[in-house]
DNA sequence: TATCTTTCTAAGAGAATTTTAAGATTGCCT
DNA sequence: AGGCAATCTTAAAATTCTCTTAGAAAGATA
């Protein structure tokens, strides 16, 4: 079981991030200023900590820094809705592991998540999902068919992702949309539609052609094999 | 048992959704305003809110993120007339689960409903309804009549599910017509003959074509088998 | 900078679904 | 039985949704 702290101060982010992780399994506490955090997190009891970079009381930065003076080494996860390279610097100068700014999709948010906890060595290899011979890779992001390795694009790959780990169950198309492209994407939804034809497309050779249904009006779904 | 707290100020709205809910084995209580609503909603005895946008006292949005600095983690579906991508952004952004632009129809505002629960974790993945044979499976939208699986169209499928849920209960034309293709429609009513019938030249081959029954001049109905 | 890859746009083809419409049939009432 | 109205049944029209491309734009790589 992976422990998440997330502190942030802005409740609707905290929540949704809290949710989707919660969602994919992970246990999260939240906390909401720098100096509750910083006391949260030194009881040591958590594989990662997502962390804003303003924040009331204490900032994420000097936060991050206090955690290093006590000799505490826990991965870290920037979020911060600044863009600038200055502040990037800054975050990774004083040791954060990973950057990322809002708004994001989903999908990239739980990307970074793992890659964090899988460079710190967290998670070991196991990260895998499957569905029949197909097999993605959560650590290098490859897809792989039997004995053939397949080629996707980060989209293609984060799609077929999303799709497999909810297979029998059917994915509105704006929660496709949602989810990998985010909501403040302008691409319209019908991208998805493009998406699904590539994966179909490069999946049809080893058989999986059909494997993704289409459910007119609704959306699309991994059928039973 | 789920609990569902709906906040709407016009109150034929209010009385539309909650009888529906209701109907649909929901306990369902209401309010008028925002402050109230926020009230209520903290008493944390909801397994989901369905909240207008507008909303006189404390609007919508407020109300969320109002309930969400209270630590508050309610399942919340935002019911609203406007369309715009802004507000489906704010909205979001602000934590809640979905968005549902009104007027919509029964069966389309119970199948978000549905869908927010289960992504909640409210609700198992059972989601399942029978009538002898004939399997409907809400998760997946199929229809299986034993090992047979039977190709619906939308349409058909949410008639179908109506029925099936209401067997043995008189459904006026009228009833049906303003559930499944909502009052907004154009189509007549007539177009509930139609479709009573594709039904039935669907289940015929399964010995089901006699078994919705026509009560003249009110309805239909799904009959004991 | 040149080149290659990935992502997005846009639009017409194609399919499936939904609706219309009209004649045939059935049930009900006098 | 005869007549009226409701329902059934079809087939075709209309509409909506998805597929499929090809190329433009954006981004990454060398």
């Amino acid at each position: 079981m992976m422990r998440v702290l997330v502190i942030e101060d802005d409740s609707a982010l905290r929540k949704i991030v809290s949710t989707i992780l919660e969602e994919e399994g992970y246990e999260v506490d939240q906390s909401i200023d720098g100096k509750e955090g910083l006391f949260m997190s030194q009881s040591g009891m958590y594989d990662l900590l997502i962390i804003d970079l303003m924040l009331p009381g204490l900032d994420g930065i000097s936060l991050i820094k206090e955690l290093h003076v006590k000799g505490m080494n826990v991965p870290t996860l920037i979020l911060t809705a600044k863009d600038s390279v200055a502040d990037k610097v800054k975050g990774l100068d004083v040791g954060a592991d990973d950057y990322l700014v809002k708004p994001f999709a989903t999908e990239e948010f739980l990307a970074r998540v793992r890659s964090v906890l899988r460079r710190a060595g967290k998670i070991g290899l196991e990260g895998k999902i499957f569905y029949g011979e197909i097999v993605l890779d959560t650590n290098s992001m490859q897809c792989s068919i039997g004995k053939n390795s397949l080629k996707l694009t980060k989209k293609e790959y984060e799609l077929l992702y999303y799709l497999i780990q909810n297979q029998e169950k059917i994915l509105m198309r704006d929660q496709i949309y949602d989810r990998i492209w985010g909501i403040e994407s302008d691409a319209g939804e019908s991208i998805v539609d493009v998406y699904i034809h590539y994966l179909r497309k490069k999946l049809a050779p080893f058989g999986y052609g059909d494997s993704i249904r289409t459910i007119r009006g609704v959306g699309y779904m991994l059928t039973e094999e």
